[in-house]
DNA sequence: TAATAGATTGTCATTTATGACAATCTATTA
DNA sequence: TAATAGATTGTCATAAATGACAATCTATTA
């Protein structure tokens, strides 16, 4: 007989507004008040749907990292059967295509509170274990023959060249850092051809 | 006949541990009371020797990006004649060596807040093309036949993978990221010697 | 339509962070 | 040693953030 719950839609906007706002004013300058505006909801609902401080900050933890695996895999899904690398670079480095930046923000904004957070570091550390492998597999599909090593190796190249160019992005960069940032990543590349 | 001034040794260490703070806790997070207590001094100090919330961020700002192109400057005064590209990512990517590491984590906790504060995106952006110049010029010491095209493709390649290793370095990771981001740097230098 | 579970709003107390400034202490040297 | 400029401490007012909870509104369906 009651109403039905809004609990999932609504713990998702808020959760998604929380993220907006640590990529914009940082871990601790999110506020609920700011929260509250920025979902345009009542800084009471927030509290009702996701408990106190630190219980929003937990389900945030979840959501964001949650929400970039998930994009992660998306991503892998959707890249083609040939030329998959290639494209999987292009896609990456592109400062336009990207639907949502704001996912590899959010975990870079939450790393900062990785200290106090034995929680956020274990699952930031499985995000970017997972981002990782999804260069490793592409990497492996191209030079089958390559060894492990210089698979990982060159993986954790391009993840970092990628992490790197994202998180500039507050410093408004110019373009050519992108394009320069692909193309060092193609180096990465190249150099895995060289037997 | 007055005492003299304590201003410049006391606002040193009060934007060090300003600077440690931002690092641990985030900008925000980063409050007056925690900064006084790991100065090891009074709040009401802070506010002697720097002035306002606004003032102390600005003061921060300077000296970070200060502290941090100095480093970079003495670093590239330390390489040696010989080998210095090889000494040069030998010291960048190993986790031990480096003197002061909170300097890049430092820069990267005030990246969050380029967003409203202009005077420190110019700045990190500043700081940010120091090194990738410093970067630039040992690959063209040893690669004088290199296109600077292709020099400053590396330059932002090397950059990034050592940018992404340090500020992950709150997330614990193991050992081996360290080396095989050092040996992804190499792949990328190495790329530069087949014409 | 009446009862119910949940949605939504509003308010108040407490804690925390900051700003301002008065009061006191201390090295320096004229 | 006395005057001075600065160091240091302490306190209070204000603002901001949070936590807790009461009060009201509204779908849903028995």
């Amino acid at each position: 007989m009651p109403r039905k719950s809004l609990k999932a839609s609504r713990s998702e906007k808020i959760l998604n507004a929380y993220a907006d706002c640590i990529v914009r004013y940082g871990l601790e300058g999110a506020t609920q008040e700011k929260i509250a505006e920025h979902a345009g909801v009542k800084r009471s609902i927030l509290r009702h749907y996701l408990g106190n401080k630190a219980d929003m900050l937990n389900a945030l933890i979840d959501h964001v990292t949650g929400k970039f695996d998930s994009q992660v895999q998306l991503f892998a899904d959707e890249l083609p059967t040939t030329n998959r690398l290639d494209t999987c670079l292009e896609w990456m480095f592109d400062s336009e295509y990207s639907s949502d930046k704001n996912a590899t923000l959010a975990l870079e904004a939450l790393t900062v509170c990785a200290y106090e957070h034995p929680y956020a570091r274990e699952k930031l550390m499985d995000s970017t274990k997972q981002f990782i492998r999804l260069i490793e597999n592409e990497l492996i599909r191209e030079f089958p023959n390559a060894s492990g090593g210089r698979i990982f190796d060159a993986a954790i190249g391009i993840t970092g060249i990628y992490f790197t160019i994202d998180s500039l992005t507050a410093l408004q960069p110019p373009g050519e850092w992108w394009s320069s940032s692909k193309r060092a990543a193609h180096m990465i590349v190249n150099s895995l051809g060289d037997s």
